[in-house]
DNA sequence: ATAGGGTTAG
């Protein structure tokens, strides 16, 4: 804030001629042309330590604080910016003689928005309004951006004003850098305005690609695809960035004919081939790929890949993870060591990859296999976080060893204590029917968070399965005094390229009559038995409970994709929470009864419905 | 020298 202030109160800002004193042109005179000997060994410098060297080689040869000697080493500290390197550079700057140029002011603070420390960054811009250098197309970009790694929105706004003051604001390395700082500071509806107020009405490719993406980061897919079409209807050609951002807003969705159709347009650009941003590109792909139901898709697009970084190999395994397929993880992973063994530089795992696993193995049930690749983090020098504690937690409480998981929450250290993990307990105590344990958990978590509306549908369900109402009416009792929400279930499928949703008992859509009487008379005739002892609501008869498990959202996108795709086609739905019980058991039914494979996406995980059986072998 | 970016438990 004292950096706002500064920035606000400078007089070049505010007066219509910004003052230039006088530079003292001292500095410049009789510099060598060439760089001298010592500045040669710049570029193989790896290190603080090498650089530390050559700079007292270069002292060594009386070039001592020679402004271009101090320029080019902290130029390359910038370049490589590490606190060690930029600590290093500020040392230097601070030795460089004053100057009117604002060159070395932009350095330093790209060095800065990179590392990214933003209150140093503003310090350097305070510095230049202070020494009366005039800030150039160069200065703000890099200051923005430190700010919206900051989330410093009133240093970014007064950087905004200032840049308006200077007549940058429009500029269109400026421009996207202002949307993309509202956006991460969370002010998604400011970057919006700058986007539309914007001369051309966002007309390049980079504003569209920032919009889009704070719109993909947000979990606002269906905005970002909008943007996307308008971007086309406008000409504007997208770019990698912006496919990346479309494949992730259609992995959210779990549109699989929109995003085979932006892989065909990333193939045509030539965004898989022969570009520095290719590997990326790929790995939206695949992940594209896995979240919307197609395994062999994204491993065909993994396949056909030349070179393969960490990242791309994470995101393979996390697509076997998604579907149960930990055999198909593993074997991924040993190929991964295999490359790395013929081949030293070839990407290692990391700890996203091990997430991946770990969590692959626990939607198998691999209980050993799990323990084992959590054990072998040490020996790829990958520690372990609270996510990867949580995969193990999951791991064992998901086969029943509750106790274990639980002694195991225990013994770790309180940083990586958080209530979630007593929530993945909590969820494996339900399946399992431990209602003491459950109790003893749910007050756990009752410690940390009382907000959490899950927590108590899990407890009062486990209750009331186990024929203990008292209990389960008292959960839910808690649950209204504390008022705690739960987030409505909602399921999406898509029928002919356009995603549908639907509600728990959603009577608002168009072919809501319809859909109720399919789901009833598929319960009719598929001889499924309600599990109406998971519903508990004061007063309900059993009719009006089994009345409500019909309108749960999943059956209702099951009914539409039955009614509105030819027979035989594959149904694939997302749902923003997982999938319920009696849910599960009625599309198991419908997959054999119709002749349909049902992909359904939970929360966690996919559930492949075939010949009236799932792939997670109901263990899940 | 400046902008926008892929994978991440349950």
């Amino acid at each position: 804030m004292a950096a706002a202030a500064a920035i606000a109160a400078n007089p070049l800002l505010n007066s219509s001629s910004p003052a230039r004193p006088d530079n003292p042109a001292a500095n410049r005179r009789n510099l060598p042309t060439a760089a001298p000997p010592p500045l040669t060994l710049l570029p193989r410098c790896r290190s603080l330590r090498d650089l530390s060297q050559v700079h007292a080689a270069a002292v060594k040869s009386g070039l001592n604080d020679d402004p271009l000697v101090l320029t080019k080493l902290i130029t390359f500290c910038c370049l490589h910016p590490s606190s060690l390197s930029m600590a290093y550079a500020r040392h230097l700057f601070d030795r460089m003689p004053p100057q009117q140029d604002p060159l070395l002011f932009n350095t330093m603070t790209r060095g800065y928005a990179r590392t990214p420390t933003p209150s140093l960054a503003i310090g350097i811009f305070v510095l230049m309004l202070e020494h009366g250098v005039s800030p150039d197309g160069y200065t703000f970009p890099s200051l923005l951006k430190a700010c919206a790694a900051g989330k410093l929105l009133p240093e970014g706004k007064q950087l905004h004003g200032a840049a308006a003051k200077l007549g940058f604001h429009g500029d269109p390395f400026v421009l996207p850098t202002l949307i993309n700082l509202y956006a991460d500071c969370g002010d998604l509806p400011a970057a919006r305005r700058l986007f539309d107020q914007s001369d051309g009405g966002g007309s390049c490719a980079v504003c569209y690609n920032a919009m889009i993406t704070a719109c993909a980061r947000r979990s606002l897919p269906g905005e970002a695809l909008q943007l996307f079409r308008r971007m086309q209807a406008e000409g504007v050609k997208p770019t990698e960035v912006t496919v990346l951002s479309v494949l992730s807003s259609c992995a959210m969705l779990g549109s699989l004919e929109l995003g085979r159709w932006v892989h065909g347009f990333a193939q045509n650009q030539g965004f898989l081939s022969s570009s520095s941003s290719s590997v990326k590109v790929a790995t939206a792909v695949i992940d594209m790929y896995g979240k919307c139901g197609s395994l062999e898709d994204a491993a065909a697009v993994f396949r056909a890949m030349p070179e393969r970084d960490t990242q791309v190999w994470s995101a393979m395994i996390i697509a076997c993870a998604l579907h149960g397929r930990s055999d198909l993880a593993v074997s991924f992973f040993r190929e991964m060591q295999t490359q790395r063994e013929e081949d030293g530089a070839a990407a290692g795992p990391d700890g996203v990859t091990f997430l991946g696993l770990l969590s692959a193995c626990s939607h198998a049930g691999k209980v050993d296999e799990g323990l084992q690749l959590f054990r072998a983090m040490e020996d790829f020098a990958v520690s372990p976080e609270t996510k990867h504690y949580g995969c193990v937690v999951d791991l064992l409480a998901r086969a029943g060893r509750l106790r274990e998981a639980h002694d195991f929450i225990l013994n770790l250290s309180g940083e990586n204590s958080s209530p979630v993990l007593w929530r993945t307990l909590l969820g494996a105590c339900a399946s399992h029917g431990d209602v003491e344990l459950g109790k003893r958990v749910f007050a756990r978590i009752l410690d940390h968070d009382d907000s959490h509306g899950g927590d108590y549908v899990i407890l009062s369900n486990l209750c009331a399965a186990a024929g203990r109402w008292e209990e389960a009416r008292a959960v839910r009792k808690m649950m209204k005094e504390k008022g705690a929400g739960k987030t409505p279930g909602c399921s999406a499928i898509e029928v002919g390229g356009a995603v549908h949703e639907f509600f728990s008992g959603d009577g608002r859509h168009p072919q809501a009559a319809a859909l109720r009487r399919m789901v009833e008379e598929m319960a009719e005739q598929l001889g499924y038995a309600p599990e109406t002892a998971v519903v508990v609501h004061e007063g309900m008869t059993e009719e009006e409970k089994a009345a409500s498990l019909r309108g749960h959202s999943e059956k209702l996108a099951m009914a539409f994709g039955l009614l509105n795709t030819p027979p035989g086609a594959t149904l694939r739905i997302v749902k923003n929470l997982r999938v319920c019980k009696d849910c599960h058991a009625m599309a198991k039914l419908i997959s054999a009864a119709f002749g349909r494979e049902i992909l359904l996406r939970d929360l966690n995980r996919f559930h492949h419905f075939k010949d009236g059986k799932c792939s997670c072998g109901d263990y899940w």
